[in-house]
DNA sequence: ATCGAGATTACA
DNA sequence: GTAATCTCGATC
């Protein structure tokens, strides 16, 4: 890996409170090609403060890559629009959309400033501050699986679209166990039969085996 | 102003 | 297999 990322948050000068141990991934962690972002953001923990001091911890365990406009899968294909600019921009921030009338999708944007590209949070298994989590039904419980429950679980809506993961925001992610590659599933992304070549790129990442898997990995081919 | 589609989830 | 549900983007 040739950027080892370095550690941004430095212990405050006078403040001694509330120090996490967690120390927040930099902005050059993102600031490179999308594929190897997602990559690496298996095994990162994402972190969500809510009010009351509560805090809600995750290792990230699936993901997808979505890369420029040339991809016919990435919703930058379709331009820079009101929606979509926020892959446009810094990387490092959120990119927060709404799908299907109930549902929303969280993205960490990455590479250059102009280069619209994005990794999509698919699934997390729960660390910390989950135990009042309603599992659905039949599920392995404390889980969430699939982007939409993982924004659920992170309460994470709209309000976060552009949000900042590298400061000191409610949303950031830190440095977690890198997965190592042998341990990485990969396969065609979910949802995508729409963007012909495209759909077959094996650009979803997951931790092989895991529970949280929102489907299996079939066989991911070409490049 | 209206219409159609969508990086999903839950349930019959 | 399909209903639910709404924002954005395209079209009229």
């Amino acid at each position: 890996m040739t950027d080892r990322p370095r550690h941004s948050r430095r212990p405050p000068a006078g403040a001694a409170r509330e120090l996490p141990n967690l120390r927040t991934l930099p902005r050059s962690f993102y600031e490179r090609a999308v594929l190897e972002v997602a990559r690496d953001l298996l095994g990162m923990m994402l972190v969500r403060d809510l009010p009351r001091g509560r805090r809600l911890v995750g290792r990230i365990v699936e993901v997808e890559a979505y890369d420029g406009r040339r991809d016919l899968a990435c919703h930058a294909s379709k331009g820079r629009t009101k929606r979509t600019d926020p892959m446009f921009g810094e990387a490092g921030r959120a990119y927060v959309y709404f799908v299907y009338g109930m549902h929303c999708c969280l993205n960490v944007v990455t590479g250059p400033v102009d280069y619209p590209a994005a990794v999509l949070l698919r699934a997390v298994e729960p660390v910390e501050g989950w135990r009042w989590l309603a599992a659905r039904s039949s599920e392995p419980a404390r889980i969430a699986s699939g982007p939409g429950r993982v924004t659920r679980a992170f309460r994470v809506g709209l309000s976060l679209n552009r949000a900042d993961l590298c400061g000191g925001g409610p949303l950031r992610i830190t440095r977690g166990k890198p997965v190592p590659p042998r341990l990485i599933a990969r396969g065609r992304r979910v949802g995508v039969d729409y963007a012909g070549a495209w759909a077959s790129k094996p650009w979803r990442f997951g931790v092989r085996g895991h529970p949280a898997l929102s489907r299996p990995f079939g066989s991911g081919r070409r490049t």
